[in-house]
DNA sequence: AGCTGACATTTTGTCTGAGTTAATTTAGGA
DNA sequence: TCCTAAATTAACTCAGACAAAATGTCAGCT
């Protein structure tokens, strides 16, 4: 293991403030384990040993090790060491995990299975919002909606109307739990299809299936709600490229 | 607060191992967190008074500050000190931060928003298995529905058989993040609901239900197999009572 | 021979105290 | 008025020692 590869720059992470040790090493960690360098099992070393081997202190490598124990990567003990958990154990569905997974290598039939589970969470949330939206909701929906249409989704001001709309939607739903899920789910599925806003302009306009899901949530039409919602996933997955840019070489 | 207090007896701590200072301190403030004793916004005060009105040192308030960050519950930043994120940052699927929010206070309301989630992933999750079981997938679910005949859910054999089923189903899927999303959803209310088993025997058998969607899956019929298990659920729901046991205090 | 209990060992866990770094506040200057 | 630099304060990082826990080993007993 010689390279340290990696530049320092983590500069890329766009929702965090700057990393500090023991999360660089923690997403160093997270990353090998995800990626499979570590298998489910496996040992990772004394800690003293680790420790010097990253050249940190015993202290930040500890906190890094508490950090991913607290997602499910591995399990500490006295005596026995730091072993990789079975990927049943993982928090999947952990914001940094998602980012770690998909940051390593953008595996497809990881990243189709991710779009299934939104498909199936946010189509719901739109049923239920169609069923529980406010007025106040309604008009936050629709004040998006217009954000979208004036700056389109070239420029940052409409990204973040399109973030609004699905976030205002998922604040119709009430269920915080939704929220949750589906507002990672989303962040994760964008951070990996930020390649095709490069790669493309955008081979289709998205507004009109937007305002399909807006018309029938207005209309209170749980069952159309859900419907648009579920077209507009899809046809957001069929945007993306399923050709994986052949540069991504899993060999390291 | 003067004592050590907690007695070892943190037994009911099902999945994992006993737990060390750090986790324990963890878990205390994440219960106060997560139960409103923290708003939002407020700070825990500074690594030096907090950790000694914890009567631990500052390395086990630390860690375990640490590992309510990676559960998106607090953030900690020099010179602001650590203070606790709105409750949309927070990880509310993460197993623990679940745990912690239904052992705090049973919020039927909370409870309520779980089940609907969990009828929505699972129910789809049946639908997927449905067109993607395989025979071993669906030998597997047999095994698990004679064990659930033979024991009942009274013995601990047969909720282990019915955790069985409810698993073998989720792999059918195929889909990782269904099966990390729905495993710790279950056995969330799974803990919530152990209160049911106490007060009366069992108001239904579950067993009938449990067949259809056994049945649907191995005909290969999706959407049977979602409608079987959305009634399912709905019924478990309908069997979780809908009062709060107000004798629900476990030690101290 | 096989089992039971004490002990020895290894690894994480916890503690202490010092020094460093980052973000905010304040003061200074253009 | 606005921008820049120092002071402040909190978390961050480090180092090294000791404690506790889980495993493996071996003597002693049945």
């Amino acid at each position: 293991m010689t390279g340290r590869s990696t530049s320092p720059g983590q500069g890329h992470k766009a929702r965090g403030k700057a990393l500090r040790l023991h999360g660089t090493i923690a997403r160093k960690l997270g990353i090998l384990i995800v990626s499979g360098k570590y298998q489910p099992g496996d040992l990772l070393g004394g800690e003293i040993s680790s420790a010097e081997q990253l050249a940190v202190s015993r202290t930040a490598y500890r906190e890094a090790v508490r950090i991913l124990a607290a997602k499910g990567l591995v399990d500490a003990r006295p005596k026995v060491g730091t072993r990789v958990n079975p990927q049943t154990s993982w928090h999947l569905l952990d914001p940094d995990v998602l980012d770690w997974t998909f940051e390593s290598e953008p595996d497809l039939v990881l990243l189709d299975s991710l779009f299934e589970l939104r498909n199936v969470v946010e189509s719901a949330a739109a049923g239920f919002a169609a069923q529980r939206r406010s007025s106040v909701h309604l008009q936050g929906m629709r004040t998006a909606l217009e954000g979208m249409a004036t700056h389109t989704l070239a420029t940052e001001l409409g990204r973040q109307a399109d973030l609004d709309f699905h976030t205002t939607l998922l604040v119709a739903t009430g269920n915080p739990f939704i929220i949750s899920l589906a507002n990672g789910v989303r962040a994760a599925v964008r951070t990996t299809t930020i390649y095709k806003q490069r790669k493309q302009p955008l081979r289709r306009d998205p507004l009109p299936d937007h305002l399909r899901v807006f018309e029938a949530i207005a209309a209170k039409e749980p069952v159309k709600a859900q419907e648009a919602m579920s077209a507009l996933i899809q046809l957001a997955r069929i945007d993306t490229p399923t050709s994986k840019p052949a540069a991504a070489k899993k060999g390291r």
